[in-house]
DNA sequence: ACTAATTATGTAACTGATTACACAAATGTA
DNA sequence: TACATTTGTGTAATCAGTTACATAATTAGT
C-alpha cells in the first residue's frame, strides 16, 4: 500500500478497512475449505450461542457489540438455514429466545478444527511481525473510548487557531470593537445600562486612570477584549471587566488567551488581588474564571443590576 | 470489548472492522468542525487529483487501491458538488479526464489545517500508544500479500490433518485396499496392465522376496499404500513402486509421509539406491518425488507401457 | 485490413454493517 | 389504576464499498 504512506495517518481509516477487506474477503473462502455451509459473519453470534443457553437477540447484540437489528438479521439467516431456533419467552411476551437447534451443535463440533486452524494461523502472523496488531488495536480501542478522535482532532485545532491569535494593547482604532463586542453579548443576555454606555464609550479613560485594556486579534480582525478598571478599595486593587469574544471566533481559546494575559498585567501593575462581577446565566464565562484561578466570594455591592456572582483572584 | 478477548484471534476480521467504523464514524464530524462540505470518502480521490494533473478513472483507482466503480461514483458525486471537472480525452475516446475545479483548489486550501490536525490527532494516538498501529498494519498488508490468510489456514490444516494419519506396515487384511487404489489410478489415467494384475493380486510376494508395502490409515481406513520392490540390477538395490494415494484423502499430506516412511525403510533394509518410474503426466506424483529427492535418470528398459520417466535417490 | 483481445468506463445488484422508525409488551409512577 | 417510560424486536432506508455485466474505443495479431 504505497499510497498510505505518501498519504500520511489521515488515511488510517481507509487503510484499516483495507486490510478489513482482505481478511474479510478469504473468510468466505475458509469456510468453505472445512465443508461448512456457513458464513463468516454468523461467527459472533453463533460463539455466543455455543455456550448452550437461550439467549434474546439484544442480550446478543449486547455481548458481541452489534447493533440489535444486524442480529435480528442474522439469527433470520440462521433459522432460515437450521442452525438456530426461536422461541417466544412465556414470561414476557417481547422477548424472542433463540438457542442452536440440533444441526447447529453438529456444526459447532465440525468448527472447532477450523477455529483451532485459523487461531494458529493468525498467531503464526502476529509472531511473524515485529508490531502486535492485535495489542494495537486493543489499545485503540481503549484510548479512542476515553477521548474520541473527534475530541483529539479537536483539541489539535484549538491549539493551531489559538496559535493565530495576538494579544495587543488597545489602541483609539479599536474603540469601536471595544464597544461592538461588548454590546453584542450584553444586548443578547440583558439589557444596556447607563454604566455600559459610560464605560463602552470612554475607553481611553479606564487607561487614564491606571487601567488597561487588552484587544484580541485573529487574522489582524479585533474579535476579543478585555478591561481592567482600577478600584477605590479596601480589598481589591483591579477589576476584571468587558470581557467579551466575538461568538463568530469561538473555540480559539480567546477568552483564556485574554484572561491570562491580562491577568499577567494586573501582576506587572503591582496587583494583588483581582475582583470580577458576573452572572451565573453565562455559564461558559463562569467556567472560564474557574479556569483563570478565580473563585466565588460574597456579595458586594454593584453597578450593574445583571451582576449577580462575585468573583476574586489572588496574585502571587 | 471484553468479547474479543474471549473469542480469540478468530475474530480478528471482525474486531477491525469495528475499529474502522468507530474512526469512520468520527470523520464525518472532523469535516463539519471545519465548515468544508466534504464527504471523507472523497479524500483519497481528492488527494490524487491535488497533484494538479489530469487524471483517468483507472489510473486514481489504481493509485488509491478501489475498485474503479467506487472511484466513477465518487468522482460523480465530487463533479456534482463542483470539486472537479470532467473532460474526454481527444485521443483516445474511452479516457474520461478528471481535475479538480477552480473551487476544488479553494477546498484543497481549507482542508490543509483539518490535515495537520487530524494527522497530529493520530500520531498523538500512536505515540500514546505501546504497539504501534500503523506500522502494524504495514506490516500485515506485507505479510498477507506474500502468503494470504487462506493459504495460511490451509497450511495449518494440512498439518493437522497429517497428525491424524499413521503409517502402518502391511497386512493381508489390506489386500483389497492395496489393489483397489492402485486400480483407481491406473485405470483413472492408463489401462491395467499384466504386470499390474500380476502384482496387485499377489502383494504378499513382495515381502517374500526381501520388499516390503507401508499403509497410511486416517481413521483407521487404509487410504494410501506404497511399495518397495527388491531389484536384480548393478546400479539399484530396491524400486518404489505402486504408490497410491486415495483422492478422497487428498490435501493430507499423506504421499509425503508414505514417501518419507518408505525411504526409512529402504534405509532400513541397507539400501544405498532407490529408483521409480513414472510418467509426465502424473504432475503431483512427479512434483511428491522431488520433494522428496529424487531426481531424473536416463531411461531404462521397462516391463510398463506407461512409464515415460525414471527417477533415482541416492541413499546416505 | 479485419477480427480478436484489451482497456476505460458506467450501471446494477449485492454485502454487511449502520441509523431511524414503528409497535407491542412490560415496568414505573402519580 | 391509568398513563408515561422503558425495553425488545422487526422493517426500511442508507452507506461505502464490492463484483458482475454491458458497451464503446483502442490496440494487437494475422
Amino acid at each position: 500500500m504505497e499510497f498510505f504512506n505518501k498519504v500520511g495517518k489521515m488515511a488510517i481509516g481507509s487503510r484499516l478497512r483495507m486490510l478489513t477487506e482482505t481478511m474479510v474477503e478469504d473468510a468466505v473462502r475458509i469456510y468453505k475449505l472445512y465443508d461448512i455451509d456457513f458464513q463468516p459473519k454468523w461467527f459472533p453470534v453463533f460463539y455466543v450461542l455455543q455456550d448452550g443457553g437461550e439467549f434474546t437477540i439484544t442480550s446478543i447484540a449486547r455481548e458481541i457489540g452489534h447493533s440489535h437489528p444486524s442480529v435480528s438479521k442474522i439469527i433470520a439467516e440462521m433459522v432460515k438455514n437450521g442452525f438456530v431456533i426461536e422461541k417466544k419467552d412465556k414470561a414476557d411476551g417481547r422477548r424472542n429466545m433463540v438457542s442452536l437447534s440440533a444441526k447447529g451443535i453438529e456444526v459447532g463440533k465440525k468448527i472447532q478444527d477450523q477455529y483451532a486452524d485459523v487461531t494458529n494461523a493468525v498467531e503464526e502472523l502476529l509472531a511473524q511481525a515485529n508490531h502486535d496488531l492485535w495489542k494495537a488495536i486493543e489499545e485503540w480501542e481503549y484510548l479512542l473510548e476515553q477521548k474520541s478522535l473527534l475530541r483529539r482532532v479537536q483539541a489539535h485545532q484549538k491549539i493551531r487557531e489559538s496559535n493565530k491569535v495576538h494579544i495587543v494593547p488597545y489602541e483609539p482604532k479599536y474603540a469601536r470593537a471595544f464597544k461592538a463586542l461588548n454590546e453584542e453579548w450584553i444586548s443578547k443576555y440583558f439589557v444596556m445600562e447607563d454604566a455600559d454606555y459610560k464605560a463602552l464609550d470612554n475607553a481611553d479613560s479606564y487607561i487614564i486612570n491606571n487601567g488597561h485594556i487588552l484587544v484580541a486579534l485573529y487574522n489582524n480582525e479585533p474579535v476579543g477584549v478585555c478591561a481592567l478598571l482600577k478600584m477605590d478599595d479596601p480589598d481589591y486593587d483591579y477589576e476584571l471587566a468587558k470581557m467579551a469574544v466575538s461568538p463568530k471566533a469561538q473555540g480559539k481559546n480567546i477568552g483564556f488567551l485574554l484572561g491570562q494575559a491580562i491577568i499577567e498585567k494586573a501582576k506587572a501593575l503591582g496587583s494583588h488581588k483581582l475582583y470580577l462581577e458576573s452572572n451565573t446565566i453565562l455559564k461558559p464565562a463562569i467556567s472560564l474564571y474557574h479556569k483563570l484561578g478565580f473563585v466565588k466570594v460574597a456579595g458586594r455591592p454593584s453597578p450593574y443590576e445583571r451582576a449577580n456572582i462575585q468573583m476574586e483572584l489572588e496574585l502571587k
